[in-house]
DNA sequence: TTGAAAGCGATACCAG
DNA sequence: CTGGTATCGCTTTCAA
């Protein structure tokens, strides 16, 4: 069934055809009918592979993303989709893994389906990437990411400042020996983190010993490890400042299982925002930007340059905020 | 950019640019490298769009889902998506929040971009629904539902026996005031665990009176207000048994803020199983089958259909497990 | 091994 | 308001 079976039983031209698909005024209300009527009765679907064909461009929006079961970018995504939804558009998913593999397989197949836009929420920087990105043809908006060799529209937080206020509160609150479990390098989010940490130490007067640093890859999995190291090898840490919600929930978890206390034991301190963070018996005080709301800023920054909005691009800085919860100890 | 230009570019015609595009292997070695030089030098990105239109579909599969914040299903998308992007398929993912006009809309663009299959996670019983399944033209996977009016390939569990299950062993912990915290009126997994919860309360000769029945909406915030309740109006229930996960973590976390012990001062027994479920500081006792392994079941499949095959619809049934974990008190 | 021409299923533009 | 025709970018015969 195409537009033209239905022209022909209808006894109109697929031109009047094609008008009644696209909701054209330009068609007598009653040519309109009749043909509905036939689409209905034949069982017409509208082939948008067609359509899109002639448009150019595909109404669908890649996201790519580091992890959806980490629930604070599943959230994210979900606040992106209803966002593109109420436009039409629908939205792609890509889980990378924060594999830059992945990445550049699935930003290929963006460029090939010539969808209308990216959103990343995780890219890894390195020649690969910046090779696609300048052959994509559509816009692209980065979320808590920016790439120092090239300028797109970014929507982000002030990660270094962030975490230099956690960082900060935690040797307020008479810690010196803190721990940071890092992200992944080259991911712009961590490394900011990770300079916020370094430099509040500094300021502060606090040393930052080698072990005080441990690179993690943002999983619930290597939280885990890091809480059975301390417990195995017990040190003179007496905080931690994990930078993603995925590990922080892995530690504290695997702390638990060892009948030890938060913040009794340890204290704790997480990048990130999200409701989860409630979920948990003792709640993890943390540091961040609620991940719905950044991913709403991001869809109709996307959907803006969609539209055909060639402005420069922009730079949407959100603050992250500072919430107290009941995972750490004043040593006062 | 089009394979005409790369045709004239390059000297050839836009055939043999096709036939390289494709790898077909009928090109002279040295004439492929030409023309891929020309390609790579002028930037072409093929039109995976047009190839689709006249390939008569994409190769795209729809997942829909009721809440992809859910870490089972987030867990259950991660594994399809493994399974097919390693076949060339890009994996759609539709959030569906349990409302049937999404589903139903989403169903609609699958339809109409000629998407290579979907896969449903959720799916509530309609007219509309139907009228939509009849229509699409391609095949459909159902993972954790069953349509009672239409076959379909389904990857289910024995939802009715392990809620029996569930139910029994709480019985014979000694408890015999159970609460069930049902699911949504109209999805096949939801109301097979209803049944089995009420098959074994009679047979083991416990009453099921009205209080003891509750419908929530899968989500956490819902497990949250029976907490509430319960808190708030004491009453002799000494169990609970949740129909999912995302309800028995609302729960618990609404249980312990008040203060109040899992099992000391009611038990605790969820369906579903994922590796969520370790996070807890208690860890929830729970039955089911794990979400990734549903999710590579149901992949598999779409893909067998995909490929042509066209033998009739099956049923896979996976066995669900009871995982005794630390929730559940024996009142002996 | 290569090329010419006929689609795929819509849209767009120009007439009438 | 309606119809005719070119077009989108690629695949697919069929010939050569």
């Amino acid at each position: 069934m195409t537009i033209i079976d239905i022209a022909r039983i209808s006894g109109f031209s697929k031109s009047t055809v094609s008008r009644v698909l696209k909701d054209d005024p330009n068609v007598k209300a009653s040519t309109r009918e009749k043909i509905r009527a036939v689409m209905r009765e034949n069982n017409f679907i509208r082939s948008e592979l067609a359509a899109s064909m002639v448009a150019g461009s595909i109404r669908m929006v890649l996201i790519i993303t580091g992890d959806i079961e980490n629930s604070y970018y599943a959230h994210s995504v979900k606040k992106i989709e209803e966002v593109l939804a109420r436009e039409g558009f629908m939205t792609i998913l890509c889980n990378s893994g924060y594999d830059a593999d992945k990445e550049a397989r699935y930003l290929n197949l963006a460029a090939e389906f010539r969808f209308a836009g990216v959103i990343m929420m995780t890219a890894i920087e390195s020649p690969q990437l910046y090779r696609i990105l300048d052959r994509l043809q559509c816009p692209v908006v980065l979320l808590n990411r920016h790439l120092r060799q090239r300028s797109f529209d970014s929507i982000i937080q002030n990660n270094f400042v962030a975490a230099y206020g956690a960082t900060e509160y935690l040797i307020k609150q008479g810690h010196r020996r803190i721990l940071h479990l890092a992200g992944i390098k080259g991911a712009s989010a961590s490394e900011d983190r990770l300079a916020g940490y370094l430099k509040a130490m500094e300021d502060m007067g606090c040393e930052v010993r080698q072990d005080m640093i441990v690179y993690g890859d943002l999983t619930g999995e290597c939280g885990m490890a890091l809480a059975e190291r301390l417990i195995a090898e017990p040190s003179d840490i007496t905080a931690v400042f994990i930078v993603n919600f995925a590990m922080a929930m892995g530690f504290a978890q695997r702390w638990w299982m060892s009948n030890k206390k938060i913040p009794d034991d340890i204290s704790v301190i997480s990048y990130d925002r999200t409701s989860l963070m409630d979920f948990m018996p003792v709640s993890i005080s943390s540091v961040g930007v609620d991940s719905g709301i950044m991913g709403e800023e991001a869809a109709n920054r996307i959907l803006a340059r969609i539209n055909g909005d060639t402005g420069p691009t922009r730079l949407v800085v959100l603050d992250a905020k500072l919430d107290i919860r009941g995972s750490v100890k004043p040593l006062l």
